[in-house]
DNA sequence: CGAACAATTGAACCGATTCAAGATGCGTGG
DNA sequence: CCACGCATCTTGAATCGGTTCAATTGTTCG
């Protein structure tokens, strides 16, 4: 007998809408599935701006699949100062980085209305002992946000981090079947300048260059890429800028 | 019947001292899988100063278990720089970050004379599935190089972030059982520069500062900590500096 | 409409790099 | 064992990129 796999189905997952829908879909699924996923999965929980997800020092217990609108994940350093690790666009998984520990290192908040799944994860470490293909697609998961950081740890000048910044984010959105030239940033620019370690004005700068140098247009939080290329050369793309 | 856990036995991995280890030990084990491991871990290549492991674009078949010395992973960006991602101590698995690709994205070498476990990467995740505390720990594993990551993207002046990289050094040498204030740095300054994007010029300039506030005593190679807590201050430990 | 906040712009400043020597260590061969 | 030569490391002075500070404009919302 076939063990049961839950995860396959759930209305959300299943899609292919969220980073575990790809290996959601191959496994073959039936109604009575159904069930047991929905024990796994927590669907709908929704956000205000600000509000927070998890906080540093809380217990870890779930992870999260972005439903709609944007989370980011902040720390907290001894000086009591933020910096914001990463953005979390709908369909992305986030908390992972807390597996290694017993509580979150980082919090997570909402940016504006957004909307997640939670995921208990040891029910997915379970189900990914089963589903051998569940395993590989959180290994590979992993591994690419572990490549993804080393590369951003190499840029060097301010025009490289923001163009590598928007090119990041461009593919991601296409990944998810979203425009790669044309979306909202959401996030404000001073969140931009400190996920990048730079100042707000400077952001200020470069989008005002970039503009006059043709490469992209921003209007508030809209923005159009006109020259996706030339912004992966001005990023340095390593290789592999997908 | 229980599944062979061959990875248990390996007469390296089984003493606890690479990061396997630890998950080796409490599964139980047998002479019967030694034969069996045998054939995953391939033990005892030995690597001169400046010889590649493998290179960026290779297929990515196996991980690496680094037994002595120390190797570097390095990544090529589209002008033709270098950027040294991380050094691997004794115990310390690489490799990590090609699972999500076909090939790797990093160039791996050995600094001076080093030696190494390759374990095929397809085996260890096959595995993976029937030892849950293998996959548990391989999870562990990258979830905290993702931590680490973001933390290190956080750093902002030069002294905090020599500082960090001390203290990280040290961390996981007292992991691995060596002293915690007394090392050899191995690398030479213009590869912690490298690593550090700094210029080999800052690295000097800063070892002489910290030895003049008694922070640490360097001679050439050899570092000595003089004073952890404050070294762990500087470097704005993110509230898990273990 | 006005208050509060976010983003922009300009000018002064500072930290870190760069460039150019000089010192130190290290292996080689006399 | 010392002298030579190369490479690495150190040290100082000039420069540059990005930040900081301060003031202005723009935007959102009660």
């Amino acid at each position: 007998m076939e063990p049961v796999i839950p995860l396959a189905s759930a209305s959300f997952l299943k899609c292919g809408q969220c980073s575990l829908g790809k290996i959601c879909l191959p496994v073959g699924l039936d109604r009575d599935d159904m069930n047991s996923l929905e024990e796994i999965v927590d669907t709908g929980r929704v956000f205000q701006e600000g509000e927070t997800v998890y906080s540093a020092g809380q217990p870890f217990e779930y992870i999260f699949a972005v439903k709609s609108g944007m989370f980011k994940t902040v720390l907290n350093d001894s000086q009591g100062s933020e910096h914001i690790a990463s953005f979390h666009l709908p369909g992305e998984l986030f908390g992972l980085d807390a597996i290694y520990s017993s509580v979150h290192g980082s919090s997570a908040v909402a940016l504006g209305t957004a909307s997640l799944c939670a995921i208990r994860y040891k029910d997915l470490e379970n189900l990914a002992t089963k589903v051998p293909g569940l395993q590989q697609h959180l290994f590979s998961l992993m591994s690419k946000e572990v490549h993804n950081s080393f590369t951003k740890l190499h840029e060097h000048s301010v025009d490289q981090k923001l163009a590598a910044f928007l090119v990041a984010l461009s593919a991601r959105y296409k990944q998810r079947g979203y425009s790669e030239t044309r979306f909202h940033l959401m996030m404000a620019r001073r969140d931009i300048a400190n996920h990048l370690n730079m100042a707000p004005e400077t952001i200020s700068r470069l989008f005002k260059r970039f503009q006059k140098d043709a490469l992209i247009e921003v209007k508030r939080t809209d923005l159009n890429i006109l020259d996706l290329e030339a912004l992966k050369e001005l990023s340095g793309c390593c290789g592999s800028c997908d």
